[in-house]
DNA sequence: AATGCTATACTTGTATAGCAGAAAGTGTAT
DNA sequence: ATACACTTTCTGCTATACAAGTATAGCATT
């Protein structure tokens, strides 16, 4: 404890020190989001309390968040399974998305704060340096981008539903590969928004984020005659 | 069996029999929005679990699913308490809300569905009805309004999260007695807003909506100096 | 060959009992 | 009044058990 005591107060937060039932539901949650669990595998209470050598309660809580998040389905008396990816429901989601983060990079072009640009350049040149196939490490960059926009216009909210539907349309990515394969692609779209906001152009930056956020619609078909059974509604 | 069983078939779905935690949450939720829980309330899982004479367990599920749509705060070792309303919280919310509704209305303006605008004219007319000071009953309508337009629109997911935005407004309107006394205000811009629609003036009917849906606006400071330890962020 | 039946195993939902550990309240002694 | 010890209360977790719905495999019947 050699730092100040008044920065580690300020950013102090209560801590939740991660109780067991949560720290699950995030690895459970990662899994199926990087493809570890497959679409319609099962997954029942008891596996996973042996697995981790815990009680089937805390996996019961974890189960009831990812359904929530509609990553799994429980289907009583029957099983818990991994949730198939709904091409519908993609595609519902990534419209709302699309509506949400628009009206965002629009809100945060008339702001013009130097520091938010920095960091943003900051995060894409992480992005561009992540080691080749680590999907997992560009994910979490590329989140961090969207999140640090959202949260500079003030809009948690929005923000926390976008990080619900960006679970979704990541689960389509990982199936591509599409991340390996476009990290350059997707960093570059990145830059252009960022330039675009720090020109103050929000016509320009919606149309940008637009496109960004449109990259998935080609990759979608593909992926799903790629994989038919791990989608539904197609 | 009298009907064809074509037509069962179709429309069977596995009807998801409640289970008592699902209950709970439902009862709970409406507790909470209704005001019959207050902003603040200390409510533990052995309390309810001996109130509705249930085990501990499909509280704490109750809980957790509260817990996720920010109804309830679950503080380990201290308790779970009924979420005081922030006022930050629900004007990013409703700014959300506005974009997501606003889209949708300009979308369904498009289409110039007749049997549409008769659904809608019918529920306003159920609202007109509504037994003065009933605002359950509003509110029920209110929902199965917004609910009727998102979903012509195929807006499922956007639907979801109006729904849960939805649930934080109605806290503070049901502190307002909004819809006791404005019950006809609101129907109005309802019935405007659907005369927009029908018209298919998508410019008129998304400045309806955002005339609608800036109406908790006004209220909001009221509320908030009226009951002020329901609030936080002011 | 198709159908019906039965035994079996597995699933989630729920109940009960209990303990750990943190927080909050209470009372006592100083 | 303050400090300290005791007690209570709460959530998180474990363990065990049972009910009831479901899937499956094998056998018997038609």
């Amino acid at each position: 404890m050699k730092n100040s005591p008044e920065v580690k107060i300020q950013n102090f937060l209560p801590q939740e020190s991660q109780s067991i039932g949560s720290q699950l539901h995030r690895l459970l949650r990662a899994a199926i989001i990087e493809g570890e669990l497959l679409p319609g595998q099962i997954i029942s209470e008891i596996e996973m309390s042996k697995r981790f050598d815990i009680s089937r309660q805390p996996v019961r809580e974890a189960f009831i968040k990812l359904a929530e998040e509609r990553l799994v389905e429980v289907r009583p008396q029957r099983g818990t399974f991994v949730r198939k990816i709904s091409v519908k429901e993609v595609l519902d989601a990534r419209h709302l998305r699309e509506i949400i983060e628009v009206s965002i990079v629009r809100e945060v072009s008339a702001k013009h704060d130097a520091e938010l640009i920095n960091r943003l350049r900051q995060l894409i040149t992480q992005q561009k340096e992540t080691a080749p196939g680590d999907a997992h490490a560009f994910l979490e960059l590329d989140e961090e981008m969207h999140r640090t926009i959202a949260l500079h216009a003030g809009r948690e909210y929005a923000w926390r539903v976008t990080e619900s539907i960006k679970a979704q349309m990541n689960r389509v990515r990982f199936l591509s590969f599409d991340f390996a394969q476009s990290k350059f692609e997707l960093a570059g779209e990145h830059a252009a928004i960022v330039d675009a906001i720090e020109a103050g152009n929000a016509d320009l930056a919606a149309q940008l984020m637009e496109k960004h956020l449109r990259g998935i619609l080609a990759t979608l078909p593909r992926v799903v005659s790629q994989y038919p059974d791990y989608f539904t509604d197609n």
